[in-house]
DNA sequence: GATCGCATATGACGATCCGGAATATGTCGG
DNA sequence: CCGACATATTCCGGATCGTCATATGCGATC
């Protein structure tokens, strides 16, 4: 799914800018299945611009460099839907966190332990940002309401998981810190 | 955690070809939680030669391009012992599934019953595919069970709740098409 | 009341990374 | 015998990331 057509559906849901697309891929409702920055933003919104697929409503604000307000057109919608209608690409994950966790036998235990607790504490963060959405839960689509179920199952597990193995994990690294017993 | 961290990384384990990297990255110990691929492998091995954090053995095989058997150096180990010690970036997850799932509304009905079906299945197909790897579980680090537990708890949540509100989720999709109820 | 950091908002840039094509050949199955 | 697939590497264009620069208001802290 290439930055294009994530702004595409980005703008299905209304009117926004380049910085308000990026904020729904950073906090708002995308933000646990895709990202996108502004580097790939900005020019993705010129081309879609440049190709009819999104109108540009230029608001020059006081003393505030212009507002580019970009808004969807028939053709994008329909762009929007022939590219959602492709067969999808596998998942992808990337965390440094596992990584770390995965070689933990190269680094001091408590760092590894460290890393862990965080890495905890950052899934207890994300599933009590979804419960907060959870209030806006009536005037979403069936499909935003099914992602955002799946999104708190999946941490919930994964917190779970993580905080009833920690001790026999703490305990293995500690009884094995650099040679084999 | 770039790819060169990536490298080092999987060369820990022993030496290996940059082919076989990627494997371990596509298929392997590390296929759940991190990617790469050959266009970025094969110019980090080189960087990392260069810079003498790997060591190169060419094996010139008759009839087929010369193997380059990379082996970690005693400066690679400590530089990605280094580079496991720095705090990890959040973890991202792209799903192209989930942009669709998402935007169910916008296409067909039955297109969209596709994915999610697809999706299911693509989750009892990487827990099956984790269940043969714990056939070798005895001979891992205490990180890489820990991993591999939590992929399976994770995959498991996530293809339970999918199939638990399958039914629920296209009874809304077909109740509504594209006008709202 | 001054300054620091943060939020809004966009643009530009280098570095990195992806994905696929090209190359070459052995093996296995139909 | 031929196609498909696995091994193994290189190259390249284009997509993408991350960060800095720009501009300014607003709230918090000291």
């Amino acid at each position: 799914m290439d930055v294009p057509t994530l702004c595409l559906a980005a703008l299905s849901r209304g009117p926004a800018t380049g910085y308000g697309i990026r904020k729904a891929f950073e906090d708002g409702p995308f933000a646990h299945f895709h990202e996108a920055s502004f580097g790939s933003i900005y020019p993705a919104l010129r081309r879609l611009e440049e190709t009819g697929a999104v109108t540009a409503t230029e608001e020059p604000q006081d003393r505030r460099p212009d507002r580019r307000i970009y808004a969807l057109t028939d053709d994008g919608r329909r762009r929007l839907v022939r590219a959602l209608r492709q067969p999808p690409r596998a998942d992808v994950l990337r965390s440094d966190a596992l990584v770390i966790l995965f070689f933990a036998h190269l680094v001091p235990p408590d760092e590894a332990v460290e890393v862990l607790d965080g890495y905890i504490a950052c899934h207890r963060r994300l599933i009590a940002q979804l419960d907060r959405k959870e209030d806006a839960r009536d005037c979403g689509t069936p499909g935003q309401r099914f992602v955002h179920g799946l999104g708190v199952a999946v941490y919930e597990a994964a917190a779970r998981y993580l905080e009833n193995h920690r001790g026999e994990f703490v305990d293995q690294l500690s009884s094995d810190p650099s040679k084999r017993g």
